[in-house]
DNA sequence: GATAAAAGACTGACTAGACAGACAATAAAG
DNA sequence: CTTTATTGTCTGTCTAGTCAGTCTTTTATC
């Protein structure tokens, strides 16, 4: 898996099995022990990223405390994941976009992703985004993450600045 | 072109030249006179693309009158084009992720763009966004309306409130 | 208007290379 | 000896791009 996530990351999801066996220290054929076809070992890596995104979302979560502090808890562990494995953060981006991958890996993640969308319910209690479907609004602060680490990974100067500035919005947008 | 767009909309990106051609209704070499390479193929449509986006969401702007409108305007437009053409806004969202688009043809596409971020910049004005680059504001302005496609395709019910929700969304983001 | 010549657009079979996955052979373990 | 894990070669398929040759259109000549 990890030799899969270094080699798509650098040369993306057309990257050779034989590739990533290589860099696996195993050879072409051992692969296919593990993973029965090629989309079979790209919707288990996605599934298992997303579930550490979630889970490094959610790590150290206070349990008490004020519902904002708690969504800058989140965000912050969100952002400090993704800049600091730039490598599974840019796979799991391929991997979000292909049609690999199926409609189960995603039902998949979206559940790895509900605490999450849980903190998101309550923080948008009251909120102007109130009457629209919790989808959609987990939907924007999902792209709004994204664009966010997108901009800060090419953009180091100011990084957390930025970060921050995009939490403010975030924050205006549900609250 | 437009074989191209219907081609990669519903194959994606790996489809091969034949496919393209014969949905044109030309052979595959002929395809290869006016293109000299797929990668060739690939920037022009992605050029092309974001230009008609660009030039859809300006289009019929008026002159005068508050930001607000003129940003609303854009942003109606933006919507309306991206679900009265979901192929072309498709095969753009599978070019934009590529990494067979150059940095030359990006750059171009977001000079095409920049009658949007001029807008962007005069509504951010005195707005607390407006101590951070217009770049970041803009990415986040398109990853909010590109999320906001994406839900409203998949959910049609509904599709003009979530549109205007998320345009007061980035309302409260950048004023 | 009829014929011929030149231009160039178009064709599709072909090549060379890449890749997913299969499988027979080998090594290791019990 | 039996079972299981691993190997790496092999194969069938697919695809970007080529090119020798055909067909169509335009231009020139009588």
């Amino acid at each position: 898996m990890s030799a899969a996530i270094r080699v798509i990351a650098s040369q993306g999801l057309g990257a050779p099995t034989a590739t990533i066996a290589k860099e696996a220290g195993v050879s072409n054929g051992s692969l296919f022990t593990y993973f029965q076809t090629k989309a079979d070992l790209l919707n288990q890596l996605y599934v298992e990223l997303k579930a550490e995104l979630a889970a490094a979302a959610l790590d150290g979560l206070p349990t008490k405390g004020r519902i904002r502090e708690q969504m800058l808890h989140i965000w912050t562990n969100w952002l400090r994941w993704a800049t600091s494995c730039p490598e599974k953060r840019r796979t799991l981006a391929h991997l979000g976009v292909s049609d690999e991958i199926t409609l189960d890996s995603h039902q998949t993640a979206s559940r790895t992703m509900a605490g999450i969308a849980k903190l998101l319910e309550r923080s948008r209690e009251n909120g102007p985004m109130r009457d629209v479907p919790l989808g959609f609004v987990a939907a924007l602060m999902s792209a709004l993450a994204d664009a966010t680490i997108d901009f800060m990974i090419r953009n180091p100067a100011g990084a957390d600045k930025h970060g921050m500035a995009a939490f403010k919005a975030l924050w205006r947008i549900v609250k």
